[in-house]
RNA sequence: AGACAGGUGGCCGAGUGGUCGAAGGCGCACGACUGGAACUCGUGUAGGGUUAAUAGCCCUCGAGGGUUCGAAUCCCUUCCUGUCUGCCA
C-alpha cells in the first residue's frame, strides 16, 4: 500500500508518479478525500469515547463513595447512544478507504523510464553472444517431441489444458536445475527455505496479490487458502507482522516452489509449448532490506540471476521495465530475457523487483531503527524460472539431429 | 476429525467486572560500583492511530462480535496450541 500521509501532503508529486503506472488523478483525489474523511470520523468518535471513558471512571468512583449516580447514568446513557452513528460512520469510512487504497499500485521510482508497455522497456546490456547455427534450430516443443521429454497430452488429461508432464531426462534436468539454482543462491548468502505451497488470504494481501488479483489465483474450496503464484508470497510474508532487529538486515532467502497461476489475463498467448503454464517450478530470491541499502541488494540480485544464466552458457539481455509494464507492487523491475533460437526471440526468464516499502506496509514488516520502528524494503526475483530455463537449454543446446547437450555445470547434478 | 485443557508484554507468569496496558520474575538496554568483569543496586523496556510532539487522547491481553455506565476478567463465534483418541507419510 502506498503511504497515505505522503499522498495527502504531496498530492501533485504523488499523482505525477502514479500517472506512469496509469492511475488517473481522479482515483487519487478520491483516495485523498476518503483518507481525510476517515481521519475526521475517527476524531469525532475518539472524542466521544474519551468522554465515555472518563464518565465511566467517575461512575465507579461515585459508587464507591456512595454518591447518587442517577444523573451521571443519564448522561452516560445519552452519550452512549450518540456514539452509535459515529461508530457506524467511522467503520464505513475505513472500509471505503481500504477498498480503494488496496487497489492502488506502488509508486515507480523516479528513474523508471516512461512508457506504455513492453515495447518501451529499455535494454541495459546483452550478455553472451547467441550461438550461430548451421541448421534451422527447432522450437522447444518440437525438440520435446523428438526426445520424448514433455508429455503435453497426458498433462491435459491429468488436469486440464496448460498442464504438462516432464519425462525421463527432462524430469531429471528439471530437478538438476532446481538444485543448481539453490546451491548457487546459497553460496551467495541466501538462506534456503522450504515453505508451504498454500498461503492464507492475509499473506496474499501482504504481497499485493489480494484483493485485486483474486482471479489469477487458485483457491482451495472451503478453506482460507490459496495455491501460491510465486514463492515471493511465503518468503516475503515469513516476517509478516514482525519487527526485526536492524542487525539481521538484509535477510536473504531462497526457496524452490511450484507456482500456480490461473493466468486469466493471458488467454491466447503462448498456448503452444511450455512457456505459459498453470503450474511451473521456480527458485525465488527474496530480500528484506534496510531502506537505505535496498538498491545495493537489488543490484546484487540482478547480478546473481544473470551470473546463473552465464554459468549455464545461456545468452540473455538485461532489460529495465518502463512504468506501464511494471507490476502492481514494484517500484523498479529488471527483467532478464533469455535467447530462444527456435523462437528467434528473447523471452523473460527472471524478473527482479524492488517494492520499496509497499509490501512492507501491507505486511507490517518493520525493523527497530534506534527506538523507532521503520518499514523495511522488500525485494524479490527469480533465480530462475525452472521450466523456462529448461526450454532455453533445449533450444540453445540442440544438435542437428534433435539431441540436446547438457550444460557443463549441470553434469554433476545429473 | 472427536474429547478435554489452554491462548496475557521478547520469554515465564499473576490477574475472575472499575484505581489494569497489566504485579512479579527472566531477558535486554543504559547508569553506578570495578583495573576489567561477574555479583549487587538504580532506571528504562509492547504495538497501532491521531498530533509539531517520545504531551494528551483513542484502540489492542489470539481474532471477530455481544452483555455492561465500565471487560484481560461474563456470553457467542472463530483461529491457534497442548494432551488423549481416530487417521495418515
Amino acid at each position: 500500500m502506498i503511504d497515505l500521509k505522503y499522498l495527502q501532503n504531496n498530492f501533485e508529486e504523488a499523482s505525477a508518479k502514479l500517472q506512469k503506472k496509469g492511475v488517473d488523478a481522479q482515483t487519487l483525489e478520491k483516495l485523498k478525500t476518503l483518507f481525510a474523511e476517515l481521519k475526521e470520523a475517527n476524531a469525532a468518535l475518539e472524542a466521544a469515547k474519551a468522554e465515555q471513558n472518563s464518565m465511566s471512571k467517575l461512575f465507579g468512583q461515585y459508587k464507591r463513595e456512595g454518591k447518587d449516580i442517577a444523573e451521571l447514568k443519564a448522561k452516560v446513557d445519552a452519550n452512549k447512544e450518540a456514539m452509535v452513528p459515529l461508530q457506524e460512520k467511522a467503520r464505513e469510512a475505513e472500509a471505503a478507504l481500504y477498498e480503494v487504497a488496496l487497489a492502488i499500485p506502488n509508486f515507480p521510482d523516479d528513474s523508471v523510464p516512461e512508457g506504455e508497455d513492453e515495447d518501451d522497456n529499455v535494454e541495459l546490456r546483452k550478455v553472451l553472444e547467441p550461438r550461430a547455427f548451421d541448421f534451422e534450430p527447432l522450437e522447444h516443443w518440437a525438440l520435446a517431441e523428438k526426445n520424448g521429454w514433455i508429455d503435453f497430452e497426458r498433462g491435459v488429461k491429468l488436469a486440464k489444458s496448460r498442464f504438462s508432464v516432464l519425462r525421463g531426462e527432462a524430469a531429471r534436468l528439471e530437478r538438476a536445475l532446481i538444485n543448481f539454482f539453490l546451491d548457487t543462491n546459497r553460496e551467495k548468502g541466501f538462506e534456503e527455505l522450504c515453505v508451504p505451497f498454500m498461503n492464507n488470504a492475509q499473506m496474499l494481501q501482504g504481497t499485493g496479490q489480494l484483493p485485486k488479483f483474486e482471479d489469477d489465483l487458485f483457491k482451495i474450496e472451503d478453506e482460507d487458502l490459496y495455491l501460491i503464484p510465486t514463492a515471493e508470497v511465503p518468503l516475503t510474508n515469513l516476517y509478516n507482522d514482525e519487527i526485526l532487529k536492524e542487525s539481521v538486515l538484509p535477510v536473504l532467502m531462497t526457496g524452490y516452489t511450484p507456482c500456480f497461476r490461473k493466468e486469466a489475463g493471458s488467454a491466447g498467448r503462448d498456448t503452444r509449448g511450455m512457456i505459459r503454464q498453470h503450474q511451473f517450478d521456480k527458485v525465488e530470491m527474496v530480500a528484506i532490506a534496510h531502506p537505505e541499502r535496498s538498491d545495493e541488494v537489488f543490484e546484487m540480485m540482478v547480478q546473481n540471476a544473470s551470473d546463473i544464466l552465464t554459468a549455464l552458457g545461456l545468452p540473455h539481455r538485461v532489460v529495465e521495465l518502463c512504468g506501464g509494464d511494471l507490476g502492481f507492487s514494484a517500484a523498479k523491475t529488471i527483467d532478464l530475457e533469455v535467447w530462444l533460437p527456435g523462437q528467434n526471440k528473447y523471452r523473460e526468464i527472471s524478473s527482479i523487483s524492488n517494492t520499496r516499502d509497499f509490501q512492507a506496509r501491507r505486511a507490517k514488516i518493520r525493523f527497530k531503527d534506534g527506538k523507532k520502528n521503520r518499514l523495511v524494503h522488500t525485494l524479490n526475483g527469480s533465480a530462475l524460472a525452472v521450466g523456462r530455463t529448461l526450454i532455453a537449454i533445449m533450444e540453445n543446446y540442440q544438435n542437428e539431429d534433435g539431441s540436446i547437450e547438457i550444460p557443463e555445470v549441470l553434469k554433476k547434478y545429473m
